[in-house]
DNA sequence: ATTGGTTTAATACCTGGTGCCAAAGAGAGT
DNA sequence: ACTCTCTTTGGCACCAGGTATTAAACCAAT
């Protein structure tokens, strides 16, 4: 018995659900050529939850009552949100998002995660992007963690446009700039604590 | 027995699940007050699949968008392209572009395409988007075409800028404008034909 | 009273597991 | 060689949340 292929079957196996989810134990065994006892035991070491469990995990993540907002539509993960006010996402560049040729992002991916937060933060029904004024400061690169912040700078709920602000980063350094003019659907955002149903 | 309850219990059944699918049938039951086997007749009649399918469906709709990701290369179809002069891009706005509450697109899918045009009509090895300055003039709908046409307004092959304008239109109608400013890798632009692969 | 839609019950079986215990295999140390 | 320990495998009972099927009970109208 070799002692290294424990650990090397660990990250296989880790690597293996990671990018699939959707394995049963049975068809890892087929794919780490160990019984499925070992796979078990594997995944109790690991703390890696059944597939049921994975998929309630998923489901429950997809749907989650609190973002109401339809973020699976949205570009990036918001972490944070605080409507109206200000809100954070994460966008991690990765292979499909970049020029192959230079592993640098294409300015549409970065944007969109920005223009994505700026309507998410908006409180409202229906949230448009009227315009934007925006700035690539410096090239977000493959497997770069961009981090966006956007700030509501005037609500304007009566008037029906607002303005927001959006800043990304990779660590320190900030790699785009925006400014976004958000319509905004008028009258039932904070108009008031109650009036929607 | 009433005739009515079973219309109406199916009703309700289908609006329970719809608003808390990780609902099992035992926990219908407490809610309906019938047997475990009605509620399991009653799914049969609506075609409800049972917990572990729904959340395996749930599962599995929020995790391919990694995969069909929209927004892989170039967006929109280039059908004329006179490099360093201007070029069109035909974007058909279909589901996966659009606020699902409203059929409007989503500001970002109208900018790829105008960015992916304004940075394919620069004939240079690498091209950038530096800074943009935009403007959506009206909504894009579910299932119109997007006609978007950019003109290089100065090359500036030497400076290492090019101002592009994109203009975007479905049918007669202007749904954007956009001013780009594209970064070039000055001076390897088609210096010759023919130095990579 | 018989018929018919509806509901409930009972039972066997399925998948994809957990939990536990025992046995076998593979070194490593003495 | 023998022992000790870690790892792997196997077997069995059990579980949730079902499907599928058959049978019985309920209720009402013809």
């Amino acid at each position: 018995m070799e002692r290294i292929p424990k650990r090397q079957r660990h990250q296989q196996l880790s690597r293996l659900i990671e990018e699939n989810p959707f394995l049963t134990d049975r068809e890892l065994t087929r794919q780490l050529k160990v019984s499925i006892q070992t796979i078990r035991l594997d995944r109790l070491e690991l703390a890696i939850p059944e597939l049921r469990e994975r998929l309630k995990m998923m489901a429950e993540r997809s749907y989650d009552p609190v973002r109401s907002l339809p973020l699976h539509e949205v570009i990036g993960d918001i972490v944070d949100l605080q409507l109206d006010k200000s809100g954070i996402s994460i966008f991690e560049i990765r292979e499909e998002h970049v020029f192959s040729r230079s592993g640098i992002a294409r300015g549409h991916h970065v944007f969109a995660q920005a223009n994505s937060l700026a309507v998410a933060v908006i409180n409202d029904e229906i949230a448009l992007t009227a315009s934007a004024d925006i700035r690539f400061i410096r090239p977000a690169r493959l497997a770069e963690k961009c981090i966006a912040k956007a700030y509501v700078r005037s609500s304007g709920a009566v008037k029906g446009k607002a303005k927001v602000e959006v800043f990304t980063y990779v660590g320190e350094e900030m790699v785009f700039q925006g400014n976004f003019v958000i319509y905004r659907s008028a009258g039932d955002s904070e108009h008031e604590g109650g009036g929607s149903h």
